[in-house]
DNA sequence: CTGAAAGCGCTTACAG
DNA sequence: CTGAAAGCGCTTACAG
């Protein structure tokens, strides 16, 4: 592998030059840059990046603590924060706090090793104090996303949860439903909490009574949930479930149950996630903008990095509803 | 951040002991070692990654070639390699080839500034045929997981697809069932064709009609082979889906039909993905052994960086079936 | 607009 | 068992 001194030998120019031609550096002659890119497409020099680090006493290295639980949701944020951070040249080193045999104190060696410029906790990432304390010690930036204390961050990137829930309700409400359910999602989220308070907004102005079950975020919960609700006196027409994975055991079970989505039973999710526009019925759900989200993060956290801009407190992405196949008017009775 | 230099003073040794200390060299004094440990703690020290590559010539980085589908084998596989190559000290970089903005030029200069010391080719990178021949034009060495073309690459790890696929056709012959349908993945894919081989074989041997039908790898897929089948003059009693995300759009598509399953349909599918251990019911397939792929890969690979351990090959590891609820024996009739 | 020199924080022969 | 010195490949003031 060729070096800086090889292409400026082959230029016949300084180490200094090829080092302005590289880092597009003003004030290098039209000629002189001609004649030094040159040099370095014959020897097929790449700077050494662990040089450059050194030398700049930057990393250019994000640190994304996610836990790998494969979630969609999960799956989709990592591919857009990768995306995002490679779009800014900056790489990304990912750490699963869940991963087994690997220890906390080992994800905070790899952020000291490396002089992680900055982090990004995902969720449930966003709450681990210890991490946290770590990073505030360090003096590590980082942005939390979707944290359930988002007093405690002084830069998060959260969506309209609460908006979101009550416009899933609302939708079902203007379809003419008058009995429909809530399956939760852990009530420890806080975003659970906040899609339950939408449902209830709604609700209550609408001054129907409410339904609310509560789930774990699982395809499985979806499917308990919805099974037990059926079971009720007044079974509901419509069910809002908290999430996509919930809402998608919510099918299931209704389809077990003989009942067909949605002539016999309206469902809406929440996320968006790839599934949702995979199933048949295609999920009716509220979006989640991800991608946007990951924008937000990646540059917002590196304006603070490389620019130290100043506050940023909350940041919040709204949602959106997307309407498919799986919900309809109540049949009359 | 303190420096070797620092920890050198604090202890008053030269850092040619403090860093024999921190690389784990035989040959210091145990008092010296103590010693040297207690000036690293008290400086809370953490030697510079940056430093170390540079002057060793060596990243410790290996690259992960990963089109993040958001598929939940591939997030399977992220998961496992990730943590794999953290448990030996490796850290990873992972590129994705279908990421939006980034063309291939881009993903191959990331590998050629980090001097990256191998990659992974996961599906369906292993076959993409300009990343394959920068590498090897640049010695990089790579391991390729179930490529389409094995003998392209001299280090491949592998399934039994196809005793993988006679295992799950053999399965539903001994539930009784004689009208059992494949849904094929991908036909351009060579694991497609290995299942479906395996499918042929164990139908073959039990004299038993074959009704194939070309999916997609998608639910949506699933679901559409599914109908198709369902259509037929004598409809199977159950089906082996190529992989479980159409085996969840067969389950999905006979309960739309109104079929039970597995009473009136049993399902079968590949892979063992998170959802078919969620979904209800729970989904009778053939495990594919992500882990221990993981495992192969990166220990293989990692012999063969650090030891030049000749040569490879390909290395295969078995499938096996696991028993849950979408199987049962055909209805008399 | 270009060059010579110092130094980032380590590791690695080489002495002793 | 420990130390002094060179150097990995860059960037960055500083001259000119």
């Amino acid at each position: 592998m060729s070096t800086i001194k090889d292409v400026a030998a082959r230029a016949r120019v300084s180490i200094k030059t090829v080092s302005s031609v590289i880092n597009h550096e003003p004030g290098v002659s039209e000629g002189t840059r001609r004649n030094v890119e040159a040099a370095i497409r014959d020897l097929d020099y790449a700077p050494n990046v662990s040089a450059q680090r050194l030398k700049r006493g930057r990393s250019e290295l994000l640190a994304l603590v996610l836990p790998l639980v494969q979630s969609p949701y999960a799956t989709k944020l990592f591919a857009n924060i990768l995306a995002e951070s490679h779009r800014h040249h900056y790489s990304l080193v990912v750490l699963d706090p869940h991963a087994p045999g690997t220890p906390s104190s080992e994800l905070e060696q790899i952020v000291r090793n490396h002089r992680i410029d900055g982090a990004i906790l995902a969720p449930p990432g966003a709450d681990y104090a210890r991490l946290i304390a770590f990073l505030k010690k360090n003096h590590v930036l980082y942005a939390a996303i979707a944290p359930n204390n988002p007093d405690e961050h002084y830069f998060t990137v959260d969506i309209t949860d609460r908006a979101g829930g009550f416009e899933a309700a609302q939708y079902l409400i203007d379809l003419g439903h008058t009995r429909i359910a809530h399956i939760t999602c852990l009530s420890t989220e806080y975003f659970s909490q906040e899609r339950l308070t939408g449902y209830r907004e709604a609700m209550e102005q609408a001054g129907l009574p409410m339904m609310i079950c509560e789930g774990s975020n699982t395809i499985e919960s979806g499917f308990a949930a919805a099974m037990s609700l059926f079971q009720q006196d007044t079974p509901p027409t419509a069910i809002f479930a908290g999430n996509d994975e919930m809402a998608v055991g919510t099918i299931l079970a209704a389809l077990h149950m003989g009942r067909h989505v949605p002539g016999d039973l309206s469902v809406i999710g929440f996320d968006d996630i790839l599934i949702s526009q995979q199933i048949r019925p295609r999920l009716t759900t509220i979006v989640q903008p991800i991608q946007e989200v990951a924008r937000m993060v990646i540059e917002t956290l590196l304006g603070l990095i490389e620019c130290n801009t100043g506050e940023v407190n909350h940041i919040v992405i709204p949602t959106r509803l997307v309407v498919r196949d799986s919900c309809v008017a109540p049949k009359l009775k």
